[in-house]
RNA sequence: GGUCGCGUGGCCGAGUGGUUAGGCGCCGGUCUGCAAAACCGUGCACGGCGGUUCGAAUCCGUUCGCGACCUCCA
């Protein structure tokens, strides 16, 4: 089964049959978020299309090493190597110390992970825990002769590095095109060339993480983490390196750099990475405050929203786009996405009623080939899911009693949809049943209902619908079975 | 300006040189006292203009529109 797996490489711009270096492992990096602030939804996208990956890999049976770092700190608000942290920004904005940061949104990041149901990484490292480990690599790659030191400030010579590997071998460009579009150094500069960035940075006195290095008193530049903390738990060459599109230009392609700097190999065999989520068609971004926050999602209470989305609904419809498409965020969208969700779910519930016969007139196994083949085809979940689709229909019909299904292939298709849709989409049931108050409204409700159910079998429609109607305005959803009622609010 | 990508039916979103993507919506049907819900089914596409081809929405050229990256962002 395994090895069918096709996956798209940024490096060669094409799709690859996946073979790892060393199997059954992999070894797999993805960038995690820099915890300064509360994460968006189009961070969520990123970190649960990788879940999927994750979670596919896992299933095929691999032995996956997943680290996905946490950026606390290094990271600087400018785009020219100076200015102030991040998280001292941060800091000083809300007095609290820059560790305070940090912890406040780590621990909001790692809900809201849990709240989309992603599984853990097998390792979560902290650039503030690797200092060291990246002094000694930008020490390395300054004996490498690949980077220089100024005024207690180390930086990353480009164009020297260039003349022996590809630069821009990421986003396929040349040097000289990238210097084109970037401007010109002013006299103040300490860089020697214009694309050259900072490995380490000489600290002011004032600022407030800063750690001892041979270059004096500073703090690592902001790619150097991902080097430095990839190499150790994955080894100088390691199968796949994941993260957003709008890391690929600068963050990765310096990350490349550094490593192989630094190593004399090439990092990463697999390069992967995630389109962004779009408002009206333009990228959700924390600059261009167009971001939602997941908890604004499920609650509606945001002024694009119509109302709130389940996070399980948020997941699904995200897994109904390809990692590599634009996604575009729309109630519309959203309230398609619900229905299909909730239609997929209570198939799922019809599943474990069927009663099997001793005659099948339905394809199990077409189905389950489908559903490999979609997700060995670059992890297609839209695909996937439309085939999953076609298991909702076939449930249906066994249902209605229009189709017949027997012993062997009703097995098959519990255990395909259980793979697919909780192992592998990380789908489960939305605790939707949470109770808002001791119960006494639905006991209430239930009253009220019995009562209508009595005029009903009366024949007093007048009284029936009328009961019907001013609960309905007041929210409370009525559907008549059978032999009674059901409702929700 | 440079590099790259996209443009699919009312909405979201896959994919392929000729055969149904899928979901939601719409419409029809079953069920129901009537509804709702649920289930079944049908129709509605491939930005414009050229070209290659027996045949293109899918390949090529061109044009229009949109977006991303080149500057911090998943």
């Amino acid at each position: 089964m395994d090895k069918n797996l096709h996956i798209y490489n940024t490096l060669s711009r094409k799709k690859e049959v996946f073979e790892p270096i060393n199997p059954p492992l992999v070894g797999m990096y993805v960038c995690g978020p820099t915890v300064y602030s509360d994460v968006h939804l189009g961070n969520c996208r990123t970190f649960i299309s990788f879940d999927l990956i994750y979670r596919y890999l896992l299933h095929l049976g691999y032995k996956v090493r997943y680290v996905r770092n946490i950026t606390d700190a290094g990271h600087l608000e400018g785009d020219r190597d100076e200015g102030d942290d991040k998280f001292a920004k941060k800091a000083k904005l809300e007095q609290l110390e820059p560790m305070e940061i940090v912890q406040k949104y780590t621990l909001g990041f790692h809900d809201v992970m849990n709240i989309f149901n992603t599984l853990s990484p097998s390792i979560e490292p902290t650039a503030t825990g690797h200092i060291s480990e990246q002094i000694e690599m930008v020490k390395e790659i300054i004996a490498n002769g690949y980077a220089y030191e100024k005024n207690d400030t180390v930086y990353f010579d480009v164009e020297k590095y260039n003349i022996d590997f590809p630069y821009g071998q990421l986003t396929n460009r040349k040097l000289d095109d990238l210097l084109e579009g970037t401007r010109e150094l002013d006299g103040q500069d300490e860089k020697k060339g214009r694309l050259d960035f900072a490995l380490w940075i000489k600290a002011k006195p004032e600022t407030l993480m800063q750690w001892p290095s041979p270059w004096g008193w500073g703090f690592p530049g902001w790619h150097i983490e991902c080097s430095a903390m990839s190499s150790k738990y994955l080894g100088e060459t390691f199968d796949i390196h994941g993260g957003g599109m709008d890391l690929q230009a600068t963050h990765h392609t310096n990350e490349i750099a550094q490593s192989q700097a630094c190593n004399n190999t090439s990092p990463v065999k697999y390069w992967l990475h995630t389109n962004m989520l779009t408002v009206n068609g333009v990228r959700m971004s924390k600059s261009a405050g167009n971001g939602f926050l997941p908890e604004e999602l499920f609650t509606g209470n945001h002024p694009l929203l119509e109302r709130g989305y389940s996070p399980m609904v948020v997941r699904f419809f995200m897994s109904q786009s390809h990692y590599r498409s634009t996604l575009d965020f729309s109630n519309e969208a959203l309230q398609g996405a619900e229905k299909g969700f909730q239609k997929l779910i209570k198939a799922g519930e019809t599943l474990q009623t069927l009663k099997a016969k001793s005659e099948s007139s339905v394809n199990i196994e077409e189905l389950k080939a489908n559903c490999y083949k979609a997700m060995n085809d670059d992890f297609n979940s839209p695909i996937l899911i439309a085939h999953l689709f076609e298991a909702v229909r076939i449930i249906n019909l066994i249902n209605d009693g229009k189709e017949s299904i027997n012993n062997t292939d009703l097995d098959n298709l519990k255990s395909l949809f259980n793979t697919f849709v909780f192992d592998v989409l990380g789908l489960k049931t939305d605790d939707t049943n949470e109770s808002n108050d001791s119960g006494l409204t639905g006991d209430l409700i239930d009253m009220i209902l019995n009562l209508r159910l009595d005029a009903k079998k009366n024949k007093d429609f007048a009284t029936s619908d009328k009961i019907r109607d001013e609960l309905t305005s007041k929210g409370v959803v009525i559907k008549d079975t059978k032999d009674g009622f059901e409702w929700e609010i």
